[in-house]
DNA sequence: CCGTATCCCGAATGATACTG
DNA sequence: CAGTATCATTCGGGATACGG
């Protein structure tokens, strides 16, 4: 169980997404351009799962061109308090880490 | 850089060694024991990857058979508290995370 | 006992092309 | 614009065998 929110946690694309959406509302197009490196294919599916969770609510306009906005809900708002106590750990210890790493290559 | 440090928090078996050695420090055979479904070669892995980024500490003592004995660092005791918020967390919006799915499931 | 080395398969994901 | 479908590829990780 804890292990199915890891999945989510762990992943990079959720999480890029996540925290995108803690900035603001954001259509697909936008989220495309505002992560780079995801592929259209990995951010719909990571929309999905997202959605799924009910962490991202997905709000589709009936206009043409056709508009998709996605946003946060309140679980995923949470969900970025976990990202940031995540992020202020790696940033807190990111240069004992680097040089633990050194000194274990130089080895 | 976060992301160094998600690959670690995101990754299954580097949670678990570090939430077993959380318990007590371990020998190698007693962590592949104590985790249930991982194998000699992964938990290899996982252990040079944690002692390299200075999670946890390595000491091999010169006996006959062998015996190795991991412990947690400092560092490492913090990372307990990462993994905490997060299985808080996930016990507090399982049930919540459960219904979402079940729900889009239905659709 | 504590690993390392090798092979190998399936899942994840990028690239590309196509559609409502 | 917002996807879906398909193909190609890479790669994590299991199984197994061997070594110090």
């Amino acid at each position: 169980m804890i292990c199915d929110v890891l999945d989510r946690v762990g992943d990079k694309w959720s999480l890029l997404v996540v925290a995108s959406l803690g900035e603001d509302v954001m259509r697909f197009s936008e989220l495309l351009r505002h992560i780079p490196g995801i592929s259209q294919r990995m951010l719909t599916l990571t929309l999905r799962q997202l959605e799924r969770d009910g962490l991202v609510i997905r709000t589709a306009y009936a206009e043409v061109p056709p508009r998709v906005e996605y946003r946060l809900t309140a679980l995923g708002a949470t969900f970025i308090e976990i990202a940031h106590t995540i992020a202020r750990w790696a940033i807190a210890n990111h240069s004992t880490i680097e040089q633990s790493r050194a000194e274990f290559d130089a080895r």
